[in-house]
DNA sequence: TTTAATTTTTAGGTTAATCTAAAAATTATT
DNA sequence: AATAATTTTTAGATTAACCTAAAAATTAAA
């Protein structure tokens, strides 16, 4: 195992985030945009990268990550998300202050650290957005999640993460006191503008825009 | 306030750590010998601090901190060590292991950290080596600790905290049960080798070679 | 299917942090 | 005080991670 440097980590990350959820490689404008660098800075890292097999790079045809390169974005993804459970349960950090700081731990080097920490935190299953950990060999856990404004009229759902994890969004959502764990009734859709009238827990009714409705992730519970 | 690389940092603390307790510049030597690296690195980088006033430098002189870099290094110093509580109260590190993971723990950015770390933990005075926490002034609370080998025969002391830092040292100490808070009574004390024969709380007694008996601070406590 | 637009790579440079070898300055010794 | 030993600095290179500008390859459009 060679060292690999935080840089090269976080390259990894950003590939994994992009070549996952669409199942094809990464392209390396797809890459600098989300590293915030010129595409020949990810051309060239792409190659070291590759000599160091992280990832599988063919010019002109994107990058995968080999299993190696898998095992580490995973592990950094579990560090990071056991970190912004501990700052939030813990230090009392709000949803949307977790992710900066965890960004940092995420990359700390020890054997042991993560997985007692994980255990200090009684090994929870979500972070403090509603995103699962994975475990150490990188399984997440599956969850039957539909996004709010899927329920039909009448349903009820409860909260359980975020699509969208922009701090203005969180905010609002803390605002609105539309935590992890809250209770919400669909009322009426509006098919005009695609808001939606909702109750919540403690029996107020109020309306949600469609971004907001689309952005929040709800197990259906009757 | 400029940035400051995490290798700036490590510079800054090992000049803290050499000039404070001498009283005087560090030199490039002592420098380079701290950092395990060549004295012309140390020379490049010195120059580098300077720019960035954080230090005082004249050439073969030596350098010394200013204001700016005396409060960085202070701060590493208080992230250190309320770091390594944290490992070892709650994460159960043993003392030995906890400075490893603290020293990359130490260079994590945020305004509210350490501060919301300090208050979880109750705001320790003492690390698990007995040593000082500074406030985020950077004042250390002092206390009146002597070397063991400095108690008379018959006097009682407890152990407070140790002078040599090393794993080995650490090691011996655990499986001796020579923790902090152990209350020990010199016995005698054998001019010869400069050893010494203990009685520790549970009643055992058995004898500490001087090597031990130096590295030793203690409280007197009759 | 040829041309235009876009994406990716190459070429050539920069900066931080390191190195070795050699020169210069300081300190210690005779 | 002169010389020897030690310390420090300079000179010149290297590597990782970045950049811009230009060339090459791929993809889209006329």
């Amino acid at each position: 195992m060679e060292n690999i440097s935080q840089t090269e980590e976080n390259y990894l990350k950003a590939i994994y985030k992009i070549s996952t959820p669409e199942r094809k490689p990464a392209s390396t404008n797809a890459i600098s945009r989300a590293m915030d660098t010129s595409a020949a800075s990810v051309t060239d890292m792409v190659k070291r990268l590759s000599d160091k097999e992280l990832i599988n790079y063919e010019k002109y045809k994107g990058v995968t990550l080999t299993p190696k390169g898998y095992q580490i974005a995973t592990t950094l993804i579990r560090n990071h998300r056991i970190w912004e459970v501990f700052l939030f349960e813990k230090l009392n950090f709000s949803w949307d202050e977790v992710h900066e700081v965890a960004e940092q731990l995420e990359h700390i080097k020890s054997d042991t650290l993560v997985d007692r920490l994980d255990e200090f935190l009684g090994q929870p299953k979500f972070d403090p957005h509603g995103d699962p950990i994975p475990d150490s060999e990188g399984n997440f856990t599956y969850r039957k999640q539909i996004i709010l404004s899927e329920l039909q009229s009448g349903e009820v759902g409860v909260i359980v993460g975020v699509q969208e994890h922009s701090t203005a969004f969180l905010q609002y959502l803390d605002r609105m006191n539309l935590v992890l764990g809250t209770q919400v009734t669909l009322l009426e859709k509006f098919e005009f503008d695609e808001s939606i009238s909702v109750r919540v827990n403690d029996g107020s009714a109020f309306s949600l825009s469609s971004k907001v409705a689309k952005n929040l992730f709800v197990q259906r519970s009757n």
